[in-house]
DNA sequence: GCCAACGTTGGC
DNA sequence: GCCAACGTTGGC
């Protein structure tokens, strides 16, 4: 199993909407960017991610699961963007913030910090087991 | 609200 | 195939 990182700004699709789809889950739409594109494609249906918030809060505040394989995005005609499903797992405890996450040297080498701009993105085991411990999650 | 960083587009 | 212009993202 793999871990990944699905950024969203809550005024547009939040946590709390992601929670409200339950277990039917919902397609990971709207990214029109290559590498962000190509990352869905490696997803496997039982992968992890940690669902972050952008704006003002700038934190992780849940888990998520992969539920369907990359299939075209039902809000694009160009047959070139292609989403996952996700449904959310778990609330975190605690939410872990980007300035948390800066902080940390341990976390110095994740996308998040380096590449702030990349939407969908590749989390190793050794970052999710730190997150998962500062978010009180058992991961 | 600003702006740096980055990705995309299109003219050549 | 290069690169200038432009648009978007997201932290501050």
């Amino acid at each position: 199993m793999r871990y990944w990182l699905f950024k969203s700004e809550p005024s547009t699709w939040s946590w709390e909407d992601q929670v409200a789809k339950g277990a039917v889950g919902e397609e990971w739409n709207g990214v029109r960017n290559y590498q962000a594109r190509n990352f869905m494609r490696d997803m496997a249906v039982g992968d992890r991610g940690f669902f972050y918030h952008t704006q003002s809060e700038k934190a992780v505040v849940g888990t998520v699961e992969v539920i369907a394989k990359a299939h075209p995005d039902s809000t694009s005609d160009d047959d070139r963007w292609e989403c996952v499903d996700i449904k959310a797992l778990d609330p975190v405890k605690t939410p872990v913030t980007l300035e948390q996450i800066k902080a940390d040297e341990r976390l110095s080498g994740m996308v998040l910090v380096n590449n702030s701009r990349l939407s969908v993105q590749p989390v190793t085991n050794v970052e999710w087991r730190i997150i998962c411990d500062l978010a009180g999650l058992t991961g």
